[in-house]
RNA sequence: GCCGCGUUCGUCUAGUGGCCUAGGACGCUGGGCUUUCAUCCCGGAAAUCACGGGUUCGACUCCCGUACGCGGUACCA
């Protein structure tokens, strides 16, 4: 046989059934660099067959937080690709199709599941454990899918063996086996016609060509449930790997009542992109040379599915403010201050363009996200009455008159003025910002001040005369 | 309960049998620079490698058990 090239495709395969979740871009960013590692192509399938969490806008939303951190795939309902359509609840007559062929070829049943009682109230069957036909009285069974289609009281469910067990490679965890006991009967198609995930998945995976299937460790279970239709339908597996999940501070799964895991979250506080996937690609993986910092493209270069670890890592805000500030440093004063009015309109306003500059250069190494950049610059365009002890107004009105002396308004004259006031009221600088500012510490004073202009300057100081 | 996955400083991690009296990063902390706060530079504390048994001349690294954590056990994904 001639020596078979592999197609790389992967997918992430969120559902649109809230706000966009760190923990999708998560799986996106390895999904997304290992395709791109090998000049395959990055999947988006929305999973949209729960219709009773579908969340309108849910799926625009995911696209938009991809597009913000640069992850565009290459097929998805928005772009399009051979393998269309790429929203499950278009592909309905594919599920159908291959649940009747799983039928005919005995590895399915139907069970009876009616809307309502025999008294007509509706009936709930959500946490149900067991198979509703072993004690029901039931009506003669659908003979097709599609007859199962009509009357909506019915399910599909997979066969699974008695007896035995099976084995399945995981790329991260090695050969996972389960017992078929453990295995449960799936509902493949829900009385309403939609697939459940597993024969959805099952089945998009392989008509797509999914190469490599990389996806959180939450899935592990439903591994032979998956497996085995891939051998009821005789299809290839592909490659499996389960990536841990994220956590939050008490370890357990990464959720809105403990941690950040809403993508806007991250947006609002004012985290650049680059920053959050960096700081993500540390999660479960470490550069080869243990670079805490480095670009999408060189993680691209250096990942491989092989070398993620299978713990799952904490969350940790701390580290990725860090990380923010870092490549806040590391941008040129161009970038930053476009990233800066991009983050907040309001900026263009309040600042003339030189003004903004000369403060964002004394900003830059103060700020670990866009968001603080407000709190530094705010006494510039912001009035403040800071409530002055006695002792400090007097400060005030001496500061006052040495500063209107300075004839070269230059933060070395400002600067001397103030040590002097300092040497004779013996007291240190944070008085001085208070004085100025409204708060103890900030921006660099006599350069602030410099910017201000001495006009300005004088007149904070005459509301204290 | 049952099944599965996991377990190195507080956190992210390096480590694939001897280089480990366990290295780096965040955070914490001492100092330098600076009469603010940061940045930057130098230093420190912090893991008996979850625990107990093996295997081996030798184990953080291999095997088994226990404990703990997490996940699954849905007409949710």
């Amino acid at each position: 046989m001639i020596n078979q090239q592999t197609n790389y495709r992967l997918r992430i395969a969120p559902s649109p059934t809230g706000y966009p979740h760190i923990g999708t871009i998560y799986q996106a960013l390895f999904n997304y660099a290992y395709t791109h590692k090998n000049n395959g192509k990055f999947i988006v399938r929305i999973e949209d067959t729960d219709r009773t969490r579908l969340v309108e806008d849910a799926e625009q939303v995911i696209f938009s937080a991809l597009d913000w951190f640069g992850l565009q795939e290459d097929e998805s309902p928005r772009k399009g690709g051979q393998f269309a359509p790429y929203r499950q609840s278009e592909r309905l007559a594919i599920y159908h199709k291959f649940a009747q062929e799983l039928l005919e070829k005995g590895y399915a049943f139907f069970d009876y599941y009616p809307k309502t009682d025999n008294t007509g109230k509706k009936k709930d069957y959500s946490g149900s454990k067991q198979l509703v036909s072993a004690y029901s009285q039931i009506p003669p069974a659908p003979k097709s899918v599609e007859e199962m289609l009509q009357s909506q009281d019915w399910v599909l469910r997979m066969k699974v063996p008695d007896e035995g067990s099976i084995s399945v490679h995981d790329g991260i965890r090695g050969d996972i086996t389960f017992e078929y006991k453990q295995v449960s009967k799936q509902i493949l198609l829900k009385s309403d016609g939609y697939p459940t995930y597993h024969l959805g998945v099952v089945v998009d995976d392989h008509l797509m060509q999914i190469s490599h299937i990389l996806r959180a460790e939450e899935w592990i279970s439903s591994l032979p449930k998956h497996v085995l239709l891939y051998k009821y339908f005789g299809w290839e597996i592909p490659e499996i790997y389960h990536t841990a999940t994220l956590r939050n501070p008490d370890k357990s799964k990464l959720s809105k009542r403990q941690g950040h895991t809403n993508v806007n979250w991250f947006r609002e506080e004012g985290f650049l992109p680059e920053a959050i996937l960096n700081y993500l690609a540390l999660l479960g993986w470490s550069h080869p040379e243990e670079k805490e910092i480095f670009t999408l493209q060189e993680f691209i270069d250096k990942f491989d599915l092989k070398d993620i670890r299978p713990v799952a890592p904490i969350f940790d805000v701390q580290k990725l403010k860090w990380l923010n500030g870092e490549y806040i440093r590391q941008m040129s004063l161009e970038e930053l201050e476009g990233e800066l009015v991009k983050f907040d309109k309001s900026i263009k306003d309040n600042f003339d363009p030189t003004l903004f500059h000369q403060i964002v250069i004394l900003a830059q190494s103060r700020m670990e996200t866009l968001k603080e950049f407000a709190l530094l610059s705010g006494h510039f365009v912001q009035t403040f009455s800071p409530n002055l002890q006695i002792q400090y107004k007097e400060i005030a009105q001496e500061l006052y008159r040495m500063l209107s002396e300075v004839d070269i308004w230059s933060s070395e004259q400002i600067m001397s003025s103030m040590r002097e006031i300092l040497h004779i009221y013996k007291v240190k600088m944070p008085v001085l910002y208070t004085i100025f500012t409204g708060q103890p510490k900030g921006l660099p004073l006599p350069e602030s001040l410099v910017i201000l202009g001495k006009d300005k300057t004088l007149a904070r100081l005459q509301k204290y005369l």
